[in-house]
DNA sequence: CGATAATGTGAATAAGCATTCACATTAAGT
DNA sequence: ACTTAATGTGAATGCTTATTCACATTATCG
């Protein structure tokens, strides 16, 4: 019974698909018969798999937070110092992102939500999910005396998002001609002046970041 | 001729509408029936004042614009040092944001842009106007001294955007349950902590933000 | 091979909504 | 007060699009 797989290749096939159309045309655009036409079958046959549109962008969602989830578990296994591990992430975000552009569309579009509060909230667990590793890393390098303690874990968490989503906006915005990238290596030195303990403090800053073996003097 | 003044009027009166249903709906349910009940008209008799649903959205957009500019404009004449007019100017935001939640669905939304390249550029350049107005303010940050040489004034004024807009986000997704104000007032220090120069930094750090006086010893 | 369930097709349905139009009402200027 | 242009009204139009349905095709399993 290989039918079943065939089955989930399908629904899967067709979130993707969906994912590219809001990639091109934004939400506003997501038709069935776009979709349908990347998949290389008829509208119709879309609701074969799905019982309609809504339910195609549950999948989406769906996917993103695999996608987001996937990036999350790999980064907090990287074998580095926590700071690091959260660098790491920040760029496999922004990579990731930049590949899905259609991510920051949906998550952040209250259109997906509207008239349904059970999507928003998933979304917003989603979210929440996300904040919650981050934070917990912020957590750890607390711990080792990366980061200092008198800030809040959560705070810095949401400061995170920060970094770079207003960075996806203007890259969306200016059709590429902001550079994300290089702002988020910026903002990456200032944030984390922010957040690390006085002792490490630096006053050519830039582009040194202290490892973890920084533990407090 | 009082009429002229009418039809601005009118016109403003149905762009507020417009904002309000955004706010109450977003941007999906903006109708132009539910648009003509708040002004207490018939749908069809916006085309007296507008050629289109498009053209409403156009003045939805210019009276975003100019609250805008109102908001920098205010907090630049205020006679304080550059980073208390900074962080004034973040209040305000909020403030304006609480009240037209319609402001960041709107501009932060390709929905309003998918197929409207002026339009996109328009709001580019709003944005953009924001961002230089608040890099102005960082580099006479930097003129006094309080704020660090070394940080790009453009990328610092980003990562301002950074500090309430995942906020705004999180406040509407959370139903109002995310506490934007305090997230707000947490993460000025740790931003301020790392544009500040090194040698204001203080230990206890938390909320005393250095006035103006401090000029490089 | 033949039964059968899954998947794909094309045409038809229907609902939502912006927009138009012929006509009514209002208010400004003389 | 009368003319006229502006503004408002209600019904009608038409386009876009999701969705459905009867029928065709495919592939799996006995």
């Amino acid at each position: 019974m290989a039918r079943k797989l065939q089955t989930e290749i399908r629904k899967e096939q067709i979130a993707e698909a969906a994912l590219g159309v809001v990639h091109a045309h934004g939400l506003r655009g997501l038709r069935m018969e776009r979709v349908a036409q990347r998949v290389g079958i008829v509208p119709s046959a879309l609701y074969r798999h799905f019982s309609g549109k809504q339910a195609v962008i549950d999948a989406m969602l769906d996917l993103i937070r695999g996608k987001l989830e996937g990036i999350v578990a790999a980064a907090s296994d990287e074998p580095l110092p926590p700071m690091d591990r959260l660098r790491h992430l920040l760029r496999q975000h922004l990579a990731l992102v930049q590949h899905f552009q259609a991510i920051p569309r949906l998550l952040f579009s209250d259109e997906v939500c509207v008239g349904n509060s059970a999507r928003k909230a998933r979304i917003y667990e989603t979210i929440s999910r996300y904040l919650e590793a981050v934070a917990g890393l912020v957590r750890q390098g607390q711990a080792d005396g990366s980061v200092r303690d008198d800030v809040d874990a959560d705070t810095v968490a949401v400061m995170y998002l920060g970094l770079f989503q207003p960075a996806a906006i203007l890259m969306f915005m200016s059709d590429g001609g902001f550079d994300a990238a290089r702002h988020i290596d910026r903002a990456w030195g200032a944030f984390y002046e922010g957040i690390a303990p006085p002792s490490s403090k630096v006053t050519t800053h830039s582009h040194n970041r202290p490892h973890a073996g920084a533990k407090r003097p």
